[in-house]
DNA sequence: CTAAAATCCTGGTGGC
DNA sequence: TGCCACCAGGATTTTA
């Protein structure tokens, strides 16, 4: 499940490879594949995705002209989102979910029929996005930030210090894994990691924000850079190869977990089985005695 | 305000 | 062997 780890794993890999291309054509294999304008960003108003029918062929065909003979001028990644800038101003994001796939190259056949999207370069590669179960979106906005505008700070930033994640913490009053999860608290984190972190600076899951003191603000602060440049360092975590990076290689740091999907086995610290609970339906796995 | 459930999705798995 | 419930979880929306 792609986080930014592994996002960021991909980014790297395609600015060697893409900056500089034009895109000569799109095939849209899958429809649903483009988000409408309104599905993200839509201040409560309920969209049914049924409804989308009868203006979809429309819009693919505007999303096709509006990206054809476009350059590639930047790649970058924010949160989970990969950002392609293109050369007439406006800018493609992908968002891979749960699934998605980004591959450059021969296709493996067991991802054949599941492209979604295929950008065909000025260099004769092709750039496709595959995604078995159809959770992943591509966007074509003006400006990029009308749709990572609202995300939290970039946990890996320079510029984000101690003190900026004691003071996005001050008044949260949700429990700690599920804040971690939050996009527009913080930017990047997935389950994966969610529980990778929480283990790494000994705090329970179901901790209250407000009744962590200080040191362990300090603590998940430094767990939440180490553990995500460990993880960009064995270029991300690779789990029933779900996910692959461009080349269709798996990342290393499944070797690194502690707790996830360990439930029952020894913690690497204690050796007591590492509990497995439910957390928003979510698989959540810790050390009852080293997280508090 | 928080939290849980429903929604979108499909392949894999375990029970019967 | 088949059928079914359920799990995997990223993000948003709805409901409590």
């Amino acid at each position: 499940m792609p986080e930014l780890p592994e996002v960021e794993t991909i980014v790297n890999d395609l600015k060697t490879l893409l900056i500089g291309r034009r895109i000569t054509d799109v095939a849209v294999n899958w429809e649903g594949i483009i988000a409408q304008p309104s599905d993200e960003l839509s201040q409560g108003r309920p969209q049914n995705r049924k409804g989308r029918l009868c203006d979809s062929s429309s819009s693919v065909s505007e999303f096709k002209r509006r990206i054809k003979n476009q350059r590639i001028l930047d790649i970058r990644r924010r949160g989970k989102y990969i950002i392609f800038d293109l050369s007439r101003g406006d800018s493609l994001l992908i968002h891979l979910r749960m699934a998605g796939q980004l591959l450059i190259g021969p296709c493996p056949t067991k991802l054949e029929s599941y492209t979604r999207l295929i950008l065909h370069l000025d260099n004769g590669q092709q750039l496709r996005f595959a995604d078995m179960r159809k959770l992943g979106r591509v966007y074509l906005v003006e400006d990029a930030e009308a749709i990572v505008g609202m995300l939290g700070p970039e946990p890996l930033a320079d510029d984000f210090k101690l003190e900026d994640f004691a003071r996005i913490l001050e008044r949260r009053r949700g429990r700690i894994k599920s804040l971690l999860l939050n996009q527009r608290f913080i930017a990047g984190i997935g389950n994966i990691y969610a529980n990778e972190i929480l283990f790494a600076a000994g705090i329970h899951p179901l901790r209250k924000a407000d009744t962590l003191a200080p040191a362990e603000i300090e603590a998940l602060y430094h767990a939440i850079r180490r553990v995500l440049r460990r993880a960009i360092a064995e270029r991300g975590t690779t789990f029933d190869g779900a996910y692959l990076d461009v080349r269709g290689r798996r990342g290393q740091y499944q070797e690194s977990l502690r707790v996830l999907r360990r439930e029952g086995k020894p913690c690497p610290r204690c050796g007591t089985p590492i509990v497995r609970i439910a957390l928003g339906g979510r698989g959540t796995y810790f050390c009852p005695r080293c997280q508090e």
